[in-house]
DNA sequence: ATGGTGGTCCTACCA
């Protein structure tokens, strides 16, 4: 077990002098919220990061354990839920406010909340938490309708990026994208041209949605393009681990100056040994802000 | 070789 940090009220870290003060974000697909609290409460004890943001909480905003996650020391909460599928939720242990609850391909569906950091390390950091679709088995948007929302919500985002310049500073994008754009984001590239998160078609689109923010790939900073990274592993394998057979479908995204103050990047690959885990790890980065 | 597992919520649908 981690070693909770020392401290009181919110265990800040204080700097001494004008130094700059460690920001630590945690990314999380929690696979159900309700179901697994007991696992978040776990991330939250051993790593207390400063923000969480979570994705697939599957639960209205009615019914969302607000109370149990202020229990712990995040008594900043943001919610965007819906009934039994995708939501999203940002949780904080600095006073911060919604920005936006953005709908993409007109859906109604609860994929995306931003935030606004109003105290803390990330003062003045704008925080957005996205749920890509995975797109179905089907990698042909032409008899697959879940592959074409796919596609046109990735389109939507680079549009958006492009023309409102929200990645241009003091900003970071996190999530489930549900792509693994690189080689050796997945297991075998080769195997795996065929299998919607890693065909031609998405990695361009995720490609030229980065690229109209920008956004900078915060994970790679850290981890050589040639290195295997995953942060996803299949519920349906035997033996998760012995295959091994993952991809990189959770991101850290952050504006240019950001991302220069990025100091540490972590998967937490043991998470998908918990009890009842999500089928997603998380990712944890820390910035000098 | 075309399954395999897991979540929501009642019968499939989604990942």
């Amino acid at each position: 077990m981690a070693c909770r940090r020392a401290g009181g009220m919110g265990g800040v870290q204080v700097a001494t002098g004008p130094a700059a003060v460690t920001f630590k974000l945690a990314t999380w697909n929690i696979n159900s919220v309700r179901l697994r609290l007991p696992i978040v409460a776990q991330l939250l004890e051993a790593e207390r990061p400063d923000a969480l943001c979570l994705q697939e909480t599957k639960c209205r905003d009615a019914e969302f354990p607000l109370a149990a996650l202020r229990k712990l020391g995040y008594e900043h909460i943001e919610i965007n839920g819906q009934k039994g599928y995708h939501g999203v939720a940002t949780l904080s242990r600095w006073k911060m406010k919604a920005v936006e609850r953005r709908g993409f391909c007109d859906k109604g569906d609860a994929r995306h909340l931003s935030t606004k950091f109003l105290d803390g390390p990330a003062k003045g950091v704008t925080l957005h938490n996205v749920y890509v679709p995975a797109g179905g088995d089907e990698p042909d948007p032409v008899i697959n309708e879940k592959f074409a929302h796919k596609l046109a919500f990735v389109d939507e985002m680079r549009d958006w990026f492009g023309a409102d310049g929200v990645a241009k500073k003091k900003a970071i994008l996190v999530g489930d994208l549900n792509i693994a754009p690189l080689e050796h984001d997945v297991w075998s590239h080769r195997q795996m041209l065929k299998v919607v998160s890693h065909t031609p078609v998405e990695v361009e689109k995720f490609a030229a949605a980065q690229a109209a923010g920008p956004w900078v790939d915060v994970m790679r900073r850290f981890v050589p393009e040639n290195e295997k990274l995953y942060t996803w592993w299949s519920y349906r394998a035997a033996d998760w681990r012995a295959a091994d057979r993952g991809r990189r479908l959770d991101h850290v995204w952050s504006s240019g100056d950001v991302a220069a103050e990025a100091r540490s990047l972590r998967v937490l690959k043991d998470a998908r040994g918990w009890e009842r885990p999500s089928d997603h790890v998380p990712v944890l980065a820390d910035f000098d802000l």
